[in-house]
DNA sequence: CTGTTAGCGCGTTCAG
DNA sequence: CTGAACGCGCTAACAG
């Protein structure tokens, strides 16, 4: 059986409410504290946080959903996370809505049940009603790699991200990039999608070519399939960008099957690890990827201490252009157009 | 504010217990029946779990520590847990003790605190002293990846995983293999370990030259430093074969930097993804991790339900040897020494 | 500073 | 089948 005040109370004639301000961080009579830390000593007390929170109305956990659990971008968000928030004496939940939004919303009422003090999501889609039973009881929610409007969201600057992916690729001369982006539907794809329309009519002056603009299923067999299609194209493009992690990966895996020669640059998106194990080195738009943990559950600690700003906020955080191996962006043979 | 059962007490007319009892399966009367479920409705009402598992003393929800939790094994461990458990609606609490065993006596306190009703761990190392507080509070606790004696645990055959390993490549004609392995101090190191020098000495009738067996620090630096250490050798080995994931991205990141003909053939652990990624394709020591994750949940639902076996047990998986190009893991030039 | 008395939201006896 | 009463472990008023 596991040791509660009252045990302690049987050891030491104490009543409950000194030993609860024990507890509290109350002042204590000296030989009462001694009496009470020999006591829990012996009986190997520990305090019943459950108990606890059912009056003091804070679970002192918070609920984490994903869209998916076994990404190295997930991964790193949730261990940059968890050690924030264990450090502030949190618990952290984890769910996985596996990207959908029927389950995100289960998952949302299963967290809400278990009276979570705050909630941090990347949500599936553009929906945002199932986050309403949050809303309803007044749990704080950080949305992280969304823009959700009406709530508190860590981003990256998406636009600008694949912006100076096109730059790069542009000023080594390239005039025919595709891309290999996700639907619509999921704000990051829009945005790098917008993001890399507006780049290339900016840095060419033309449109892109709507060829060039592959939605794929996200993932990496997406992104083979998607490169395979480029270059399949009569005129295909000399440079190719992704948008995430998966399709580079999927593009790394496709162009690995092709001679250098016919091989077009290429610029990727994401995880670190990945440019010291391929060869050629590639070219990537490196996320911040700790940061936007970390920032997420900051403010989400705020919100929890209650003096977070009044209005929901939007923390953007910028990108960086990892240059990899020269062969990886730029043109090969080079027909400079002057540009460079 | 938050709904409840006085709440709908308050609009049903009903008594707390009847309303209770329709939340816990009891028959209830239809026209009650109905009371209830639209005063829930109205009141937006959300069952408070927290006050449920202070009497029933179960929390409905388990602890997961991992020693790391940005690898790839133990994201596909985390997510496979989150499915399996959810489902059976426990909630999942993650922590990582990253691979510090003060860390994970201290969150090992944490989880007993919030009352878990059960925990999954991956041990940092072989002190299990740490179980204590689950111990003495009864709280269930099943190892993964780590033979924790008296505790139950699901492993991997570590030693015929090397076995196999060094199989293929004595099959190819090698006769001086290297070995990239963390400390003794690791279950699965040193499982591994020792298997690699079972193995060695009964194909090939020697034991291993020790300068073969590199005891390196267990990451992917290790990996780099650890095999560009073997090939400085005097007689470097022809085969390395890598006990890990981390050392297996190390190596092949050293490896690429080495012309194909000094290349040593390589068999690495783990992770498949990788498969796709390199060239040439690796042969890899392909664990069942997800295998491992499921038996793990199921084996603590098991116990949680009360129905387990009487005694710990063990649960031991079996690894795959996945080929991969035959360079990867033959001798070239081949002096074939009549073994194949 | 300490003890007493009420609850927190819900589950579980018991009567009825 | 339903209702009243009590208790889970702890915190928060208030008195002393």
């Amino acid at each position: 059986m596991v040791a509660t005040y009252k045990d302690i109370r049987r050891l030491t004639g104490l009543s409950l409410a000194t030993i609860s301000k024990y507890y509290n961080g109350g002042n204590v009579l000296e030989p009462n504290r001694e009496l009470i830390e020999k006591a829990a000593a012996d009986l190997d007390y520990q305090l019943n946080n459950v108990a606890r929170g059912l009056r003091s109305r804070r679970s002192m956990t918070v609920g984490v959903i994903l869209d998916e659990l076994d990404s190295a971008f997930n991964t790193t968000i949730v261990s940059r996370m968890e050690e924030r928030l264990r450090e502030a004496g949190y618990g952290t939940i984890i769910c996985d809505s596996r990207k959908d939004a029927e389950a995100q919303a289960d998952v949302m009422r299963f967290l809400v049940g278990k009276m979570v003090d705050g909630i941090i999501v990347v949500p599936v889609d553009d929906d945002a009603s199932f986050l309403v039973p949050a809303r309803d009881r007044g749990v704080p929610v950080v949305a992280v790699d969304r823009l959700v409007p009406g709530t508190d969201s860590v981003i990256i600057d998406n636009r600008a991200a694949i912006a100076s992916a096109v730059q790069l690729l542009t000023t080594a001369g390239h005039t025919s990039i595709g891309l290999l982006a996700g639907p619509d539907s999921t704000y990051t794809m829009r945005e790098r999608r917008a993001g890399f329309r507006d780049a290339v009519q900016d840095r060419t002056g033309l449109l892109p070519r709507t060829e060039l603009i592959e939605p794929e299923h996200v993932s990496i067999e997406g992104g083979c399939a998607g490169v395979r299609r480029l270059l399949r194209l009569s005129a295909p493009p000399t440079a190719v960008v992704c948008a995430n992690y998966g399709f580079t990966l999927g593009a790394t895996i496709a162009l690995n099957e092709l001679g250098p020669e016919s091989r077009p640059a290429l610029v990727g998106f994401d995880n670190m690890d990945l440019a010291r194990l391929i060869r050629p080195r590639p070219t990537l738009v490196a996320q911040p990827i700790e940061d936007l943990a970390i920032e997420a559950a900051e403010l989400l600690l705020q919100r929890l201490n209650g003096d977070g700003p009044d209005e929901p906020v939007t923390i953007t955080l910028d990108t960086t252009l990892m240059i990899g191996h020269e062969s990886t962006y730029q043109l090969r043979p080079v027909p400079s157009n002057g540009r460079l």
